[in-house]
DNA sequence: AACCTACACAACCGCAAAGCT
DNA sequence: AAGCTTTGCGGTTGTGTAGGT
C-alpha cells in the first residue's frame, strides 16, 4: 500500500535467499570480528541485509557447529518428548539438541511429525482440535500417539516406536541423505573458502 | 511431455523481553 | 523511571522440487 518514506540514506535492503557471496562475507566478517551487534555488523560487513536477517542466517546455517538434515530417530523422540512437555517452545527444545536450530526443529515438527500424528489420530478417531495445552499449543494433538508415552520412563523400544515411529525407520520420514544439506553449496565449502580468503 | 499437487525448507514478519542510555 | 535499541522467539509465507496424473 503506502510506501515508507525512503530517504537518500535509506540503503536498499536485500531480501530473499542468500547468495554465496553474502554468506562468504558474513562468515568472513564474523570470523575476523566476532558477532557483535547485528545491525552494525550488517553495515560494517557491507551487507545490504538487516541485522535480523544476518543473525538468522548465521544462527541457522552458517555457524560452524550447526548440524542440518538427518534428524535421527533419537532426536525425533527427544523432540516429541520435549514438545509434549513444553509445547511450541522451539528454542527451548533446540537447546537440548546440540547443533539443531529452533527453526529446523519447528519445520521438522510441522512438516513431518505433525502430519504423522494427524494420520495416527485418524486411526484412533481422536479429534483434539479444541484442546490446547498450557502453552497454548495443541500438544494434546499428539495424544493418539503419545498415550503410551511417559517421558520419565521413556525407553526407545516402547510402543512409541511401534506407532508413530515406525515412521522414523520408514524412508518417507527420513530425509534423503543429501537433500537437506545442499544449499547450492555446502557449508563446509563456504568455510573452506573462508579459510582460504580469511586472514 | 506437460501440468498439477504436496512436501520440505529457507526466510520474513510481528511482537515481546532484555539491555542500555 | 522512561524511552529507545537490539535480540530472541514463534508464526507464517514464499519458493523450489519431487512425485503423481
Amino acid at each position: 500500500m503506502e510506501k515508507k518514506p525512503c530517504t537518500s540514506q535509506d540503503v536498499e535492503v536485500r531480501k530473499g535467499p542468500w547468495t554465496m557471496e553474502e554468506d562468504l562475507i558474513l562468515i568472513n566478517y564474523i570470523a575476523n570480528h566476532g558477532e557483535g551487534v547485528w545491525n552494525s555488523l550488517a553495515k560494517a560487513a557491507g551487507l545490504k541485509r538487516t541485522g535480523k536477517s544476518c543473525r538468522l542466517r548465521w544462527l541457522n546455517y552458517l555457524r560452524p557447529d550447526v548440524r542440518r538434515g538427518n534428524i535421527t530417530p533419537e532426536e525425533q523422540l527427544l523432540i516429541m518428548e520435549l514438545h509434549a512437555k513444553w509445547g511450541n517452545r522451539w528454542s527451548k527444545i533446540a537447546k537440548h539438541l546440540p547443533g539443531r536450530t529452533d527453526n529446523e526443529i519447528k519445520n521438522y515438527w510441522r512438516t513431518r511429525i505433525q502430519k504423522h500424528i494427524k494420520q495416527a489420530e485418524g486411526f484412533t478417531g481422536q479429534s483434539s482440535s479444541s484442546e490446547m495445552n498450557e502453552h497454548g499449543s495443541s500438544s494434546s494433538h499428539i495424544s493418539g500417539v503419545m498415550e503410551n508415552y511417559s517421558p520419565s520412563s521413556y525407553q526407545p523400544t516402547n510402543n512409541l516406536q511401534d506407532h508413530a515411529f515406525t515412521a522414523v525407520t520408514n524412508s518417507n520420514l527420513l530425509p534423503p541423505p543429501d537433500q537437506s544439506t545442499e544449499n547450492y553449496w555446502s557449508i563446509e565449502d563456504l568455510w573452506s573458502m573462508q579459510l582460504l580468503n580469511g586472514d
